[in-house]
DNA sequence: TTGTAGGCGTTATCAA
DNA sequence: TTGATAACGCCTACAA
């Protein structure tokens, strides 16, 4: 491969110019600028990413950790940094942390071993302080799905309160009345946030909402299953069930179905993530959107305004929008 | 950062003998080796993994080219290969080739700009010529899901022609003859391999196959519900469908379902490539598995062992098994 | 606007 | 078994 060196020789300028016409910083005469162009063309000289990257201390890489790599969800998430970054000509390195806060841990320390200029993460397990610390480093670290104040202008997030108020309102406006919700885990952020919405949208509409209804699952199918049995056997009756994410929501729609109830008939069903396969679920699921492909290539644009200069629109903030499928309907007696 | 020097400085030693100690190659005494790792240690010291490559030429990454980053077969198909190289500190670099020949040939430029040490592959549109071109280069190419004969030890594969097979001889040994199927796109090596399994079930079985049963789809759920209904405007009648795979299945049931056919009890259904979504569908989707998370690992195995020197056990052929769930039913008159 | 030269942190070749 | 020292290919003051 043709290195900067033979470039200079067969363009009769020193390397330095080459440089300077390669990184396009420095001025450079139009006439030398042409010699050099042609004279990469001719060679087919490509410049060596990784000298680049020792002498100057960047490695035009950025790092990102996800939870699984083979998810729907983070697939999205994936898809929307890697566009980005890659239009840029940026490097994307991804790593899986298992939701695992010794995994999460080791991703990261890899990530960073590999001198990443960024690193945009999706943590679960990892605690505040370790964020903390790592924010105080020199790489600068992106925060998706998770707000620590001390670094506000560097995580990117979704209304998720929002997003359980919009699916109860949906439920409310279509004459619903008797909600059950099937939550996340108490000690996830975003699943007490989504019930936090479920409850305002009752409360705004006089209604009072009755702790019965409310039965706290693990976000996996399973649980879906599970929950519902127990809502089942519980006193109250409803006619509508909203889910704190679209597994759960197809592991209630799949054990009510075997409990001899239609969908949406009998039972109106509302999910949360609009994950890809909410559409094949039958009915087609009414879910919340979660705008996490832009999400994570708007991570993706501040770390490009950030560390390489760029000047891309930021926005930090998202609001889910409702999707309307098949698995709700009007009430009726 | 600290740097080799530092630590040959507090080792008393020279710079070759803490680069001898980091990279266990060399004989190094083991008293000398001793005071180098306290040193390293005390230190803090970590490999410049980008001057490392500089001076040694070896990257430590390798490029994947996917079709999509967000979908559950890719999804399978990274974690496997992640996993795998990962463990042996490797780095993966992922690009995504959208099944189009422009831009999966922009992204293994990009890959190899980028100075991977190998790549894996599994490309839709490039032309064999190309990939001819490209295993002839310095870089090692390892391909999933295609065969080239000129780098047959590079390839991993699965048994296509089986998988078809293994499906219709499913419905088969339940009593059904008449079996309808929908077949991938006709250009498509692996949904012609599919489809010649199907007829060679029958053929087995002494039954005609008949070429009205068959329609060809291009493996999206649309496609499905669309060559269903093709399918049912013929006069010849089916009590068992198979498909392509599990999205054409997916919306074949959907479509059938619209029409009131009742799955399985009017008809019962075989897809493929057990997706993820398969266990999601109604009924669940009795289909058969690609191992593909497996071939990816292996192909990481490969790289491993081809590359950096590794004692791996490989396999470069698979067979794929019938994941039996609810779809398929015994024949009944 | 261009050229010179030192340095980035390792590896690897030769001697010793 | 160890130590000098020249690459590796590029960037970047500094000088001209």
């Amino acid at each position: 491969m043709a290195t900067i060196y033979e470039v200079s020789k067969a363009a009769g300028v020193s390397l330095a110019t080459v440089s300077r016409v390669i990184n396009k910083n420095a001025v450079v005469s139009a006439k030398t600028r042409e010699k050099v162009e042609q004279a990469m063309l001719d060679l087919g000289y490509r410049p060596n990413t990784i000298a680049q990257s020792l002498a100057s201390s960047k490695s035009n890489s950025v790092g990102v950790l996800v939870s699984e790599l083979d998810s729907p969800f983070f697939g999205e998430m994936m898809s929307g940094i890697e566009t980005e970054l890659r239009r840029a000509g940026k490097q994307v390195i991804f790593a899986a942390g298992h939701n695992t806060e010794k995994i999460e841990k080791e991703s990261i320390e890899f990530l960073l071993s590999r001198f990443c200029d960024a690193l945009i993460i999706h943590v679960e397990e990892t605690p505040e302080e370790y964020l903390q610390q790592l924010s105080e480093g020199k790489v600068p670290i992106y925060l998706i799905n998770r707000v620590l104040d001390s670094m506000k202008n560097r995580c990117v997030h979704m209304n998720n309160e929002l997003g359980g108020y919009r699916a109860t309102k949906f439920a409310l406006d279509n004459g619903h009345t008797q909600i059950a919700y099937i939550a996340g885990p108490q000690q996830k952020e975003d699943a007490m946030e989504r019930l936090r919405g479920y409850q305002q949208a009752l409360t705004e509409s006089g209604i009072d909402f009755d702790d019965s209804l409310i039965v706290y699952g693990d976000y996996s199918e399973q649980s879906g299953s599970d929950c519902y049995k127990q809502l089942v056997d519980k006193p109250k009756k409803f006619s509508a069930l909203i889910c704190g994410n679209d597994e759960m929501a197809s592991g209630a729609m799949k054990q009510a179905r075997d409990e001899g109830v239609d969908i949406p008939n009998d039972l109106s069903i509302i999910g949360f993530d609009n994950t890809s396969f909410a559409q094949y679920l039958y009915p087609q699921l009414t879910t919340i959107d979660n705008p996490i492909g832009q999400m994570g290539q708007m991570a993706a644009c501040m770390v490009l305004n950030d560390v390489y200069g760029h000047k891309h629109a930021i926005q930090r903030y998202f609001e889910p929008e409702l999707v309307k499928r098949k698995s709700l309907i009007q009430y009726t007696e």
